[in-house]
Formats: structure tokens, C-alpha cells, sequence
DNA sequence: ACGAGGTCCTGCGAGC
DNA sequence: TGCTCGCAGGACCTCG
């Protein structure tokens, strides 16, 4: 669920209450979240560190430590994040409640994920150097201009909304923003990514910038599970162009939008009249 | 090298 | 009202 708009307002949300604090206590109530460590090693390697940046990199909250060892939560469907105030005691296990982190202000940062789809990770330096390596450019970077972008997609035989959610060559975009952004510059989501122009490719940038800025602005989408860090929905599913639109109007040209799973078995939606 | 499909999980809404 | 079924915003793996 969170993509790149989600995972940053979460990000931001827990930042102050995290940065500059010290973990007393982390408790780990469902280890199966867990990728190459084990639950003593987890809580053991977060009691007593200080927090030194709280970031997030493609769809991942990045928790810097002050032994440089990061904690990394990708929520992936139903993870999210929230705050509990001092003083008052969690739910703990009863409330899908994956781990927390007890700090020296009295407050506790938890995260939850329903369905545990996510993954969470302790990792030192060198190997999140690696991990990092591995994502392609974030796209709201400087630096990723519409050449950058289609170097990274260039060669792709795949449908054009498969590249763009496809991690290795850009960072953070899933399948709502795919397919917003697509419908944004007018191009049809199944053609095929080697075969777009320079000048369809500069819309496309220019769209997927376009939309992951302004989700970002409304706190991001919610559509069923998705809360920001302080609880609450975000707004820019009232904004959405064509997910979730199935049969009605298109905003542009008012043919009826059309749903389909013809690309990588996820929910494509488009507009036959205006995108091709 | 690529695409198709299964897998991890739980909850929800549609339809009977 | 209550059940079953299919589907969900992600990403990894195996198979052909």
C-alpha cells in the first residue's frame, strides 16, 4: 500500500519524536516481520541507541543509529506507524502491533502491519551501502531529470506501468501513482517502454514528479489501510484522476475510465480516450 | 532474459 | 443474517 508519498509522510510524522532520542527499551511482539535476525538480536541491538536521522529511501522508513547501524521498515500493504504519548500504555500484541520502541522521553513509537507483509531489518553501514544500491534513483531527487529516468527504464520490452514500479529503475512509485501518472501525461499504460518517444517520456517525468509532489502536499492516499504518522488519512485520494474510477467519466475527455489486470496481474486503470 | 503465476498474511465487501 | 469467495496499494521466488 504506502508508496513513496505514504512512506515519506510517515517518515515525517514520527521524525520528532524519534530524532535525538534514545531507545530505552524495543519490544518486538511479531518476529515473523523479521529478515535476517532473530527477535533477542533485534530488541538487544536497539536498547540504549540514540537515534541520530529518521529518512526514508524508495518505500522504506530508514531509522539511522548512533552506531550507524540502521533500522529499516518497508510497510509494503498495511504497515504504518504511530506515536503514544507518556503515560499511556499500548495494546500491545492485541492490536497488530509488530514492535515498539520505548524512548527516554517517556513517549513510544510502535508500528503495525494487519496482514505482516512487510519486512523489518537491522542493518550495519556496508550493508545497507549495498541495499541502497540496488533501488534505483528517488524521484524527487534534483538530479532525476527526464534523460536520467529514461536511461534508467531504457531497453524495457515490459509495459510501461510495469518499468515504472519496478524498484531497480525508479524508487518509490507503485501502482496508484503509476497509474495516475500515466494518465496524467496521456499515455497508455500497456505500451511498451522502449518504444516511448523522448518528448512522451519528458511527460511522463514530468507527471510522475508531478503527482508524488502533491500527494506528498495532501499526506498521501488512503484508500482503505493507509494512516500517517500521527493517525490520520490522507487526503489526495480525493484527487485521484483514474484509481478507483472504473466507469466513470475521465476528467479530460469523458470517456468512461476502464479497469483492467491485463498488466502483471494488478489493477491498471486508464482512460481508452485519451491515453495512447 | 523475460513473463506468468504462486507465495507471504489478514480483512473486507460483494454476492448468494 | 451469515457464509464463501475473490480481491487488495508490494515484492520475492520459481518455473517454463
Amino acid at each position: 500500500m504506502p508508496e513513496l508519498p505514504e512512506v515519506e509522510t510517515m517518515a515525517r510524522d514520527i521524525r520528532p519524536h524519534l530524532a535525538g532520542r534514545t531507545i530505552r527499551k524495543a519490544h518486538l511482539y511479531k518476529p515473523d516481520v523479521l529478515r535476517k535476525i532473530k527477535r533477542p538480536a533485534f530488541e538487544r541491538g536497539l536498547a540504549g541507541r540514540r537515534v541520530r536521522a529518521v529518512g526514508r529511501r524508495a518505500k522504506h522508513v530508514v531509522i539511522e543509529l548512533d552506531d550507524g547501524r540502521r533500522l529499516i521498515v518497508q510497510p509494503r500493504m498495511t504497515g504504518s506507524f504511530g506515536v503514544r504519548a507518556r503515560g499511556r500504555e499500548g495494546r500491545g500484541r492485541e492490536d497488530y502491533i509488530v514492535f515498539e520502541l520505548h524512548l527516554d522521553s517517556g513517549e513510544t513509537v510502535y508500528y503495525r502491519d494487519v496482514r505482516r507483509l512487510g519486512a523489518v531489518f537491522l542493518i550495519d553501514e556496508k550493508r545497507w551501502a549495498d541495499y541502497d544500491c540496488a533501488i534505483g534513483p528517488e524521484p524527487l531527487d534534483p538530479s532525476f531529470t527526464a534523460a536520467r529516468m529514461t536511461e534508467s527504464l531504457k531497453g524495457g520490452k515490459a509495459a510501461i506501468k510495469k518499468a515504472l514500479m519496478d524498484q531497480r529503475r525508479i524508487a518509490g512509485v507503485g501502482n496508484i501513482y503509476a497509474n495516475e501518472a500515466l494518465w496524467m501525461a496521456g499515455i497508455d499504460p500497456s505500451r511498451e517502454t522502449g518504444r516511448i518517444k523522448a518528448e512522451e517520456m519528458a511527460r511522463i517525468h514530468g507527471a510522475v514528479v508531478d503527482v508524488l509532489r502533491k500527494s506528498i502536499e495532501g499526506r498521501g492516499t488512503t484508500i482503505r489501510d493507509y494512516r500517517t504518522g500521527t493517525g490520520g488519512p490522507g487526503s489526495f485520494q480525493g484527487r485521484l484522476a483514474v484509481y478507483g474510477r472504473e466507469g466513470e467519466p475521465c476528467l479530460r475527455c469523458r470517456r468512461k475510465i476502464v479497469l483492467t489486470h491485463a498488466i502483471d496481474a494488478r489493477a491498471t486503470y486508464f482512460c481508452p480516450g485519451c491515453q495512447h
